[in-house]
DNA sequence: ATAAAGTCTCTAGCAGCTATAGCTTCAAGA
DNA sequence: TCTTGAAGCTATAGCTGCTAGAGACTTTAT
């Protein structure tokens, strides 16, 4: 059984995020030792890494709860874990491809000042072209994500 | 000359965030009518897309402060932007290292739901493991992102 | 000329943490 | 065994990055 600290260090979370977390229902509440601190399995650091690692790719809380949800519920209906998914695959796609161009743009950034110029730096450029967007900006719904 | 409103429509952000945007410092002060609205330049666009995109993609205001300095300034010494442009370099294939982990996860899903099962769903298992994992959760600084 | 739509400032609220205060529990050395 | 310092507890307040009113003024369209 690990402490709050030891669970926290291991997923690279801090202390009262977990209790956070605990409170908005996102991880089960623990057991207690008899001194009323908590005390959590093994299996709870993979959840809490995995929802680290999620907020760090910038999916929100609720989104982190449905692909949650997959895991808690493997034998619900296909149909739901299916619409899930693909819902969050499209936004990750997304994601992606404007990573991508971003990663491009960098690095030509920086072998032009490897050659000591940047005065024609385009990052604005490559993130302010629609050209490269997913959403569509125009009456749409914004994506799941 | 563009108006709030049509200069949100174009860079798909709302009327309120670019006041915001202007209060702390991201996007200058404009001309205003005579009735006292405010009257934006076409290049603020470009800007205001940028930072749209960048926020997208999870930068935090002050990263995007940084990029837009690059901008800002393209007679500053190339060290600086160099510096900056590497740092988020870093972190954006970080970023789509566990994108692609999570995309090829949520692929494996749809197809095994396509077949009638999701019994042995691993999406946490992709994240949770800290192989794919580009930060050191132990001890060091987060990425400048 | 007037009505509707857009804009103004100001203030308050929300998500997702993060820090502080004041107290209790635990573990490790003297 | 005692003690002392780190770690934990609850509760509350603050922070970032928006977002949504309220109530008054400006523009635009008919």
């Amino acid at each position: 059984m690990l402490t709050i600290g030891k669970l926290g260090d291991a997923a690279g979370v801090k202390v009262p995020t977990i209790r956070y977390y605990e409170q908005i229902g996102l991880l089960p509440e623990p057991d207690r030792s008899s001194g009323n601190q908590r005390l959590y399995a093994r299996r709870t650091l993979d959840r809490l890494s995995f929802i680290r690692h999620a907020r760090e790719l910038g999916f929100p809380l609720e989104a982190i709860r449905d692909l949650l949800s997959l895991q808690d519920s493997p034998d619900q209906p296909c149909a739901a874990a299916d619409t899930i998914a693909k819902a969050q695959l499209l936004a990750v796609r997304a994601r992606l491809a404007r990573l991508k161009a971003l990663e491009t743009e960098l690095e030509r950034m920086i072998v032009q000042c490897a050659h000591g110029t940047i005065a024609d730096c385009r990052v604005i450029e490559v993130l302010g072209d629609h050209a490269n967007c997913a959403h569509d900006h125009h009456g749409g719904q914004e994506a799941a994500l």
